[in-house]
RNA sequence: GUCCCCAUCGUCUAGCCAGGCCCAGGACGUCAGGUUUUCAUCCUGAAAACAGGGGUUCAAAUCCCCUUGGGGACGCCA
């Protein structure tokens, strides 16, 4: 076979959002297209006039780009038209009138055929096919309307819609079709199982097997690489093919993604909506990992590997062939590892968002406090996994007053003596160079990059800031706690649930460090006062 | 109902095409330990699968057939 340079497709419709799915299924058209060094188009099939937003178009770009799939050929932006090629438009609202040109030209060809029968006798004839062969389509009562008589009832404006004539045995043609597919291999099909499908509906505007047929005949698509439930659109494709005498292109229908209930994914049972998922702080870096996994092994190992990488190990032949279940716990476990690998300061910008949504901080806060910032996220960086979980993680910094939740509760009225010892760590404190609360900090207090290194002996406890570091709070503690004669626990557990209101968390001596002395002592005070009342 | 596809741990999968190296490997989740001031991260370990039945073969997760199970399609949607 001669091979030209790959040409594929990923061609959505415009009448929603951007499905996982159809994320996926652009993943590997774009792999298979990066791979091969061959082209990655973007085609919208806007043919459903009356279903088709720009609203749709446009969460469609963004989740593309969101992901980092770029095109070479197709729109550009919402408004504007497409990248200049010799292959476009890239909308099929743009060609109508080239379809229609096809339809004729397949009528001269014997191929298509007006039909004027109304949508009460279309069911009949379904019913009655139906009933005779297992299969409900159009029993074809138009094919052999003689032409004249066809053009008399176009002239006298009779409503009709346009369609194929599919080879029937009957009439000497072929009688089945083999679908050579990357995936499923060669798959014969009868065309008994074939209706006359419509091209054209009534109000003239062109359907899409026609139009897919012919854009990727214009545009050269040398692959077609799309959803398992396009399969029966694949043997009505290569019949408009070969009766245009065109080249028949590779098919790959990949299997679907399942949802928990083993069916086709839904948003009945999962979050289906791509853009959902950076809303909600997903990274793109893991979803586009997530998904690489389904349906495809990078080698059986890996887990986790770039989009570069996976195009320099894509292969289209080591696809999977059977559906797979769309596994929300293992992406979000991929989630935290992107979140943890990810550079603090770049992880700051990715989260910045949704703390200005959330309240918690404000655009031009973390711009004047960014250092710190980066200390409060580079604390809690283990401790979540999508963007959007860290304002509730963190607003306890910012927060006046602190609510204790049942652990923290339990942790602060563990002993009758707890509130001695919050007292004492009180004292304590007079004695150390606690870093002033936020928004008072002065520079140098966040110049101390946190978490400190664990084993770093000669960054610990070393160095000449003027505030006491994290390390050394601690050293501090641990002395009183044995001054006290207690446990270091004794006194951390109830510190915590004062502090944060909670019985877990980063680090507490970083979050004494990152709350700074005028907050710990109003919390412990309140504490305090709460256990007293 | 008709046609098509699929079938390895609960889940994603490697192995299957070119049978032996597989009493089946990795990962998520689960459970148990370890590290830690907590939670988490991290580390170690455990339980966990070739749907069933026939063949072919010296030898089958791997090839063939049947059964069963699951999924998809059957639009003037894409």
């Amino acid at each position: 076979m001669t091979s030209r340079p790959v040409r594929v497709r990923f061609a959505p419709s415009p009448t929603g959002p951007l499905h996982v799915g159809g994320a996926r299924t652009a993943l590997y058209n774009f792999l298979y297209a990066r791979a091969t060094g061959g082209t990655f188009v973007l085609r919208i099939d806007d043919t459903d006039l009356a279903r088709s937003t720009d609203e749709s178009l446009q969460n469609i770009l963004d989740g593309m780009r969101w992901l980092g799939l770029d095109w070479d050929e197709g729109p550009t932006r919402p408004g504007e038209t497409e990248s200049a090629s010799r292959f476009g438009p890239y909308f099929q609202s743009l060609k109508f009138d080239r379809y229609r040109e096809v339809v004729l030209d397949l009528r001269e060809r014997g191929r298509a055929y007006p039909c004027f029968a109304t949508a009460e006798e279309v069911e009949e004839g379904r019913q009655a096919m139906a009933r005779e062969t297992g299969v409900p389509m159009y029993d074809r009562r138009y094919r052999t309307l003689p032409r004249d008589e066809a053009d008399a009832r176009i002239a006298a404006g009779e409503p009709h819609v346009w369609r194929f004539a599919t080879p029937l045995a009957s009439d000497g043609g072929e009688s089945r079709v083999v679908v050579h597919d990357a995936v499923k291999g060669d798959v014969e099909v009868d065309l008994k199982q074939i209706d006359d499908f419509v091209m054209l509906r009534n109000d003239g505007t062109p359907l899409y097997n026609l139009c897919s047929t012919v854009d990727d005949l214009d545009m050269e698509i040398t692959d077609v690489v799309r959803g398992e439930e396009h399969f029966v659109n694949a043997v009505k494709q290569i019949l408009l093919f070969r009766a245009l005498e065109a080249d028949v292109p590779r098919f790959a229908h990949l299997p679907l993604i399942l949802g928990k209930d083993g069916k086709k994914l839904s948003k009945r049972v999962a979050q289906t909506n791509l853009l959902d998922y950076r809303d909600q702080g997903y990274p793109p870096e893991a979803i586009v990992n997530f998904l690489t996994l389904l349906g495809w092994s990078f080698d059986g190992e890996r887990e986790i590997f770039s989009l570069d990488e996976a195009v320099r190990a894509f292969s289209i032949d080591k696809l999977g062939r059977s559906g797979s279940v769309f596994d929300e716990d293992k992406m979000i476990w991929m989630c935290g590892m992107y979140v943890r690998a990810t550079p603090v300061d770049v992880l700051v910008d990715r989260v910045a968002p949704f703390l200005e949504d959330a309240g918690v901080l404000s655009k031009s806060a973390i711009a004047e406090s960014r250092a710190f910032v980066e200390n409060v996220v580079a604390c809690h960086r283990e401790r979540f996994d999508r963007y959007g979980e860290v304002p509730s993680k963190i607003a306890f910094l910012f927060a006046d007053t602190v609510e204790y939740d049942a652990k923290a509760l339990k942790n602060l009225r563990k002993s009758p003596e707890t509130a001695d010892w919050l007292l004492a760590f009180r004292g304590a404190l007079e004695g150390v160079a606690v870093p002033p609360s936020w928004p008072d900090r002065p520079p140098e207090a966040d110049a101390l990059r946190l978490p400190e290194p664990v084993n770093d002996t000669a960054n610990r406890g070393g160095g000449s800031s003027a505030f006491a570091r994290p390390s050394e709070l601690e050293a501090m503690a641990r002395s009183l706690a044995d001054r006290l004669g207690i446990g270091f626990g004794n006194l951390v557990a109830p510190l915590r649930a004062a502090l944060t209101g909670a019985a877990g968390g980063a680090g507490l001596f970083d979050i004494v460090y990152l709350l700074g002395r005028e907050r710990c002592v109003a919390r412990i005070d309140a504490a305090i006062e709460s256990l007293r009342s």
